[in-house]
RNA sequence: CGGGAUGUAGCGCAGCUUGGUAGCGCACCACGUUCGGGACGUGGGGGCCGCAGGUUCAAAUCCUGUCAUCCCGACCA
């Protein structure tokens, strides 16, 4: 390709609405504009860039034995009702109407399609295990679209769902697919961990998340891992074994006390002189419009996507002030956050109010708790006399770093990644509603054992970005990069060096080298920065040393410089790229 | 959805307080001088000042409404 002719407009400046690094070089080198919030034009470059990671994840995909297939982009509301998804999924899902008033999204996902699907096909055990899968454009409408592809509206995504007869049958295929993805992420020149997580409104068992590790914002999770073996989860999943803290207050009896204008756990221990693992906090959430009371020791947080579980809820918030109001006076009580305690509290308008305890509140002895009247507390408390120990006592801990490694008792380490891919155990959780059924070998019905494995292509090029730059520009794997090398002739008014650019250019594109020639009559500096922002694995510089016989060979990921013949050039290209 | 900000040429911005011919830099076109890390000169092309009302002799500027975009908090590929 010649520069002169490449639909590209790189720009002087960074786009001012661009916040993390690879929408901001995204845009800066021309891969890709916005149309509107978070919905993206992807332009020549970017659109070569995607290909090729489609096509690894193809290659890998039908390597590990699974079938490309191509469903709708837009759905009809009835399947989404069968799964029970048309109420659960919430505002994310992209809801329309066609010209009947039939209702219609556009598809997040597409678990319901492809058991629509499958159940019209599979009617036999002989005919599994099936693994499909397709890439596609997705729709989801984020609440919050931001970080450019990162985090679109739209987006591309290779999404495969695959039907089995056992949970051995399963296991199986997760590990398939499982290596399929390492490959992948390898061959992309990403370095991923898989990391446990949490399974979701897609819903299911067990899953992982494949996450490439950035210490940037770029870096929407927290990842707990070990150094020590191979236990990585993500925040919102993981468990740990806690150092030894205090957990007996030392009170002699229990009694009520003034604690005047103490709100936080850090007044209060420092009011009382008392640790702040000693004392039992109560905070107030609102789980899908239900109350619900978690308890948790002074010292440690709340993670909130346990505690949605835990209820089995879809959507969690902490309640307001006024919500906290309206609860204490329905039961009888007048207090504010920070002086709450589980005692006492039943009904909120329609609903009962649920209380759920960590298990880091079962081992307190003699502790401190609220008693749901403001500016006092309770010291001395103990489970089963002053108070009762909620019936539901589950993990709802946020893990620090530092907690010990569940695994093998290691202290875990924290980092940040950014979700490229994962892979979930969905089991029959849309088969059985669906009705999506096979015969067994003694002619019985059964519901398919379904897992789904999905990877952000967008994603996936965006996080390259964020993972390979430098401050002038991408630093492309060359496995993904939208050309392998740019020739430079420094004057396009010398003839010798065009003739020379234009012959190297000629042999690597016979040699198969997806090659750019930069023939444009600019200055030698306004190449080069063109040629860093855009991200050329390789560049090769035809300038003065040409009369010596010498051009310069350019290494973009080492910036290394080195002086070679023109035809040490061409095949120092040619082995890389083969 | 809550809190904060911004909409003026493809990109980055000024002008608005105090209404009076719409500007600057980059990019784009032409000519000339330049030519190893985003050159310079001269001359050009391109804008319903987000949109709709209102006030006024006169609105980018003042008022009202509306739409869009971005940033900070809860979700996911």
């Amino acid at each position: 390709m010649k520069m002169s002719k490449l639909f590209v407009q790189t720009l002087r400046e960074f786009p001012s609405d661009a916040e993390v690094i690879s929408h901001k070089m995204l845009a800066r080198a021309g891969y890709i504009r916005k149309l509107t919030s978070g919905v993206y034009n992807y332009l020549p470059l970017m659109w070569r860039v995607l290909k090729k990671i489609e096509n690894i994840v193809r290659d890998e995909m039908d390597k590990a034995g699974a079938q490309e297939l191509l469903m709708p982009f837009v759905q009809p509301k009835e399947l989404w009702e069968e799964s029970g998804r048309w109420g659960a999924y919430g505002a994310e899902l992209m809801r329309l109407q066609d010209r009947h008033g039939r209702e219609m999204c556009l598809g997040p996902t597409h678990e319901e399609i492809i058991t629509s699907i499958a159940r019209d096909v599979l009617k036999s055990y002989k005919q599994l295990p099936v693994n499909l899968y397709q890439i596609q454009s997705k729709f989801r409408d984020e609440r919050r679209p931001r970080f450019g592809l990162l985090r679109g509206r739209e987006f591309i995504m290779k999404d495969a769902y695959s039907f089995s007869t056992s949970q051995e049958e399963l296991d199986k295929e997760y590990q398939n697919m499982w290596n399929a993805y390492t490959a992948i992420f390898k061959r992309c020149g990403l370095e991923t961990k898989a990391v446990q997580s949490d399974s979701g409104a897609i819903g299911g068992n067990v899953s992982h998340e494949f996450m490439v590790i950035t210490d940037t914002d770029a870096g929407e999770n927290d990842v707990f891992y070990c150094d020590d073996c191979d236990y990585a989860a993500n925040s919102n999943h993981a468990v740990s074994n806690l150092p030894k803290s205090i957990i007996d207050g030392g009170y002699k009896e229990a009694k009520i006390i003034d604690t005047p204008n103490v709100h936080s756990i850090e007044e209060l221990s420092q009011f009382l002189n008392c640790a702040p693992s000693v004392i039992c906090k109560a905070l107030v959430y609102i789980v899908d419009k239900a109350p619900v009371i978690a308890l948790i020791r002074g010292d440690k947080t709340v993670e909130e996507t346990k505690l949605m579980n835990a209820v089995g809820g879809l959507d969690i918030r902490i309640a307001t002030a006024a919500e906290i109001e309206e609860l204490m006076n329905e039961n009888g009580f007048n207090a504010i956050a920070g002086f709450i305690g589980p005692q006492g509290l039943k009904k909120y308008g329609e609903y009962d109010v649920k209380i759920i305890a960590d298990k880091t509140v079962t081992e307190l002895k003699n502790f401190v708790i609220g008693i749901n009247q403001t500016d006092k507390h309770l010291v001395g408390a103990n489970w089963g006399t002053e108070v009762e120990l909620p019936a539901q006592v589950e993990d709802l801990r946020l893990v620090e770093a530092g907690d010990f490694c569940p695994q093998c008792g290691k202290p875990l380490k924290v980092t940040r990644g950014i979700e490229v891919g994962n892979i979930f155990q969905l089991g029959t959780k849309y088969s059985k509603p669906m009705n999506a059924v096979y015969l067994d070998a003694n002619g019985k019905t059964q519901p398919y054992i379904m897992g789904c494995y999905g990877i952000g292509i967008s994603r996936t090029a965006a996080a390259a970005v964020e993972a390979h730059h430098d401050e002038w520009g991408i630093k492309w794997p060359i496995a993904i990069a939208p050309y392998h090398v740019d020739i430079v002739p420094v004057s396009t008014q010398d003839e010798t060096q065009m003739k020379v650019a234009n012959e190297i250019y000629e042999k690597l594109l016979d040699s198969g080298v997806e090659a750019v020639l930069d023939d444009r009559n600019e200055r030698p500096g306004v190449k080069f920065k063109d040629s860093d922002l855009i991200g050329f694995p390789f560049r090769i510089t035809v300038g003065k040393t040409i009369t010596d016989g010498q051009v310069e060979f350019v290494i973009r990921e080492t910036n290394e410089k080195i002086s070679m013949t023109p035809q040490e050039a061409i095949q120092k290209v040619i082995e890389t790229v083969k």
